[in-house]
DNA sequence: AAGTGGTCTAGACCACCAC
DNA sequence: TGGTGGTCTAGACCACTTG
């Protein structure tokens, strides 16, 4: 027979081990560095089962705490990358300049066609060709975001044939001349699914924030539909406006 | 002894319930009007325990396509509201123009001073007096968002004295002839936590998106700072910029 | 090979809500 | 009062990563 300790008051045990562990964040001894002692530690420190652990840890991992890497353990998430999407700007240049260190990998390059999706999003015709870039992006070795960007190879004719592991925005500027202008950006939290969590490395269902944004140059020709699935720990939206 | 059907490649039972469950919602045999079978009867009609129906269930609720309401089960999610920040706007015109049917409860005004927290962000001195507004914004009858606004006595003498259960934005304008200029907005997805969780009634850990917004007048007077949590899946957010 | 998280079982009792 | 979700137990085997 337990004896019962418990008042009314008394939160839930997958809170309590929350806390605790927010503490422990709080106060310094789990840095972003570190990884957590394994859940089966964890629920004996605890005196409770793995699915109660597991219970506290998705709290954490909700509130965008902690994170999992694979099969790997439970990490303290690092701090959010500011991120303002109004701006024609370089992740890399935004990465590095919040003291931290970016990678771009190239998945794949698609020369295609406009679908009925792409062409009312973008004003393009069902049939138009179009160039289909996916990209990875990591910010210190962890993959954050996964972006598939939709290019108009008649405002940029040749584009499939360079190398994209480099600033885009760039690459538009200086070999094009496009100046970007007329940006329609939509954005939505919801959970990663297959193809994205996958390619980034985490389980289906890991919360995320969906973002598009469609550029259009000087003259209103549209020049690119980014789409980007970004963990949802990873980055805090500004925006200005004056 | 349980027969082995399964070959490698098949996805584990939670996804598949996922699968099953999305399914009935795309063909329209689960509507935003209906609530799902119990967690009960789902677990019996797909063979399995409340625990494996559960992780089924958290998926499509961090999808964003159903949510629970208290203990009274689960639901499909109505759409998005389309939400421009960066826009003056009233929550109550706008839910209106896309349909729906908007509610605001004012849950307490307060007269109080600024502390730091609130000094950083607003420019404001720690010490000055400021009015802190909580209010809770429903559509159709869902409780979507609790909000903090704290507003400027000093822009806006005899702030407290109002009803705060019509549009913010209308009184600003008409009794005080306030234009908002010069808006700073930050937006994170993050779990919604304590007060604010049961203050929309659901459980700690639901996903959330955090957004706060800082008003300034054409003099660039700090007017209105609001602090906004929503549920993750009650909105779409759309920015444009020229 | 050992340890990690990922998935899953078969129950239990509790708090709250609708009837 | 009966049904709902909320919390919790005490295990199990699997897939993958790391040493």
């Amino acid at each position: 027979m337990q004896e019962r300790v418990d008042e009314k008051s008394v939160s839930p045990l997958y809170l309590r081990v929350r806390d605790h562990l927010a503490a422990q964040i709080a106060k310094g001894l789990l840095t972003p560095s570190t990884r957590l002692p394994s859940e089966r530690i964890l629920a004996e420190e605890h005196d409770t089962t793995r699915v109660t652990t597991r219970l506290a840890l998705a709290q954490l991992e909700a509130e965008g705490r902690i994170y999992r890497s694979n099969r790997r353990g439970w990490f303290v998430s690092p701090p959010r990358l500011i991120y303002k999407p109004t701006h024609d700007y370089s992740f890399s240049e935004n990465v590095t300049a919040q003291g931290r260190v970016p990678a771009t990998e190239t998945l794949d390059v698609t020369s295609t066609h406009t679908n009925s999706w792409l062409a009312t999003r973008t004003g393009m015709a069902i049939g138009d060709p179009i160039v289909w870039l996916r990209r990875r992006r990591q910010i210190d070795g962890r993959p954050v975001l996964v972006e598939n960007i939709y290019l108009n190879p008649k405002r940029l004719p040749g584009i499939e044939t360079y190398n994209f592991d480099r600033s885009l925005w760039k690459l538009l500027r200086e070999q094009y001349g496009v100046e970007l202008r007329g940006k329609q950006i939509e954005m939505y939290p919801t959970a990663l699914v297959d193809p994205q969590a996958s390619a980034i490395g985490v389980t289906a269902g890991t919360a995320g924030l969906y973002v598009t944004r469609c550029s259009r140059d000087a003259d209103g020709c549209f020049v690119e539909f980014d789409e980007e699935f970004w963990l949802h720990d990873a980055l805090s939206i500004q925006v200005e406006v004056s």
